[in-house]
DNA sequence: AAAGCGTTTTACCAATTGGTAAAAACCCTA
DNA sequence: TAGGGTTTTTACCAATTGGTAAAACGCTTT
């Protein structure tokens, strides 16, 4: 099956090893590590839940994460990264306010929805304080924020939309897409339902898409 | 001071003991529960964490308290009430939705500037898919949202505003309210200050409030 | 077959976990 | 001052915590 050729190649020396292997079940250790730690939190679990998640010893997460911290601090990281991804839909559109609100409202319920996980251990770190990825959120987060929230002063100041306060309007946006995830079991009983299905989600974007558009285009342009 | 008359009572055998302290250290326990609770959640909180923060022995919490979960139940139980007593303005003014809605994001604000370690007891709860704390939130939450619900419902036939999908926009209050108690870490590093201020409150309470008045007022009521 | 490599297992460890049992201290009333 | 109830402390407990050290395994290359 994957038979590698047996060539010479001795300038990469440990190219070909049960490489797949490796890089399977560390990529199952994050998965376990980051459902567990968006559950519980990081003092809610042991190295022993998760490496009995992917069934493995505990002995073996150690020889992949040096310790349980590194190993939390790995699955923040690659949370932060999607977080971002998902975000990144504002700057795209700076020519239409409109357009580029939906698209970044979208955005959001979509990582809400595909990626619950994500958000709750971005949750449950904010929530506890950050202690352990304030100084990175405050390197890429907020940045990020910021530059979403010039664009917003920009299109005030060219008249194409009204002025509004844009920090509290992004963390209205985050808080009230993110929830989606976050009280994820909360809503599902107000709901009445198991678990939040598509229309759902759908319903919560015509929403807030609704309030935001009321709320920062300009009367005339609609 | 607070002698008590040693007439006979003799029905009330056990009345005035050393009360006064008693409850004076189960009340502290409670305090210092939810805070630490609120920080690291269910798990990541030993009995010992609490009885060093009041200064008593782990046995001796277990005295007023049966065991860590029986101590958690209590401290949620007091969060839920103090939660829903701050959300009960919906159905005073249900003549005026302009004022009622008004009353009920102040009141949300109120809730989280004045007890974020309670929202964030109940924030780590649900995060955590409310293992604990089910039952009693769709006993307690659920009608409670649902009655504020129908008084949307209601507003929306008499044609004093205009109809809104209800359910997901008390979810959207819930979510950009208590944000800023959940949260309150990472939007100071987002405004760039140690602490959210008082203005800070205002400031998104000036935000919700338009954004909801937009798109719950008729027009012509404007 | 032996050596070398990356990986896994076995064997430990001290500290901490939630919890129990009983002794000791406390405090008021008789 | 003795008794009796309430509260606190002391002494344990088995299980679990994160982590270390070294031995064993398995595969490829020589």
């Amino acid at each position: 099956m994957n038979k590698k050729p047996p060539s010479a190649a001795a300038k990469a020396p440990k190219a070909p090893k049960a490489r797949a292997t490796r890089e399977q079940l560390e990529h199952d250790i994050l998965d376990a590590a980051k459902k567990l730690f968006a559950q519980r939190g990081y003092g809610g679990v042991s190295l022993d839940h998760i490496a009995t998640a992917v069934g493995a010893s505990k002995q073996n997460l150690l020889y992949y994460f040096p310790s349980k911290e590194a190993l939390y601090r790995r699955v923040l990281h690659g949370v932060l990264d999607v977080w971002l991804l998902y975000m990144d839909n504002l700057s795209q559109r700076q020519d239409d306010p409109e357009l580029a609100l939906r698209e970044y409202i979208a955005g959001k319920l979509r990582f809400s929805r595909e990626r619950p996980d994500d958000s709750r251990v971005y949750a449950n770190e904010v929530l506890s304080g950050a202690p352990i990825f304030a100084a990175e959120i405050a390197e890429r987060v907020v940045p990020s924020l910021q530059a979403d929230v010039a664009i917003f002063n920009r299109w005030a100041e060219q008249g194409t939309c009204r002025p509004v306060d844009g920090q509290h309007l992004m963390i209205l946006l985050w808080a009230s897409t993110q929830v989606y995830a976050d009280w994820a079991s909360q809503i599902s009983l107000v709901l009445g339902k198991p678990a939040l299905e598509a229309q759902d989600f759908a319903n919560a974007e015509s929403l807030i898409v609704d309030m935001v558009l009321r709320t920062v285009l300009v009367p005339a342009a609609r």
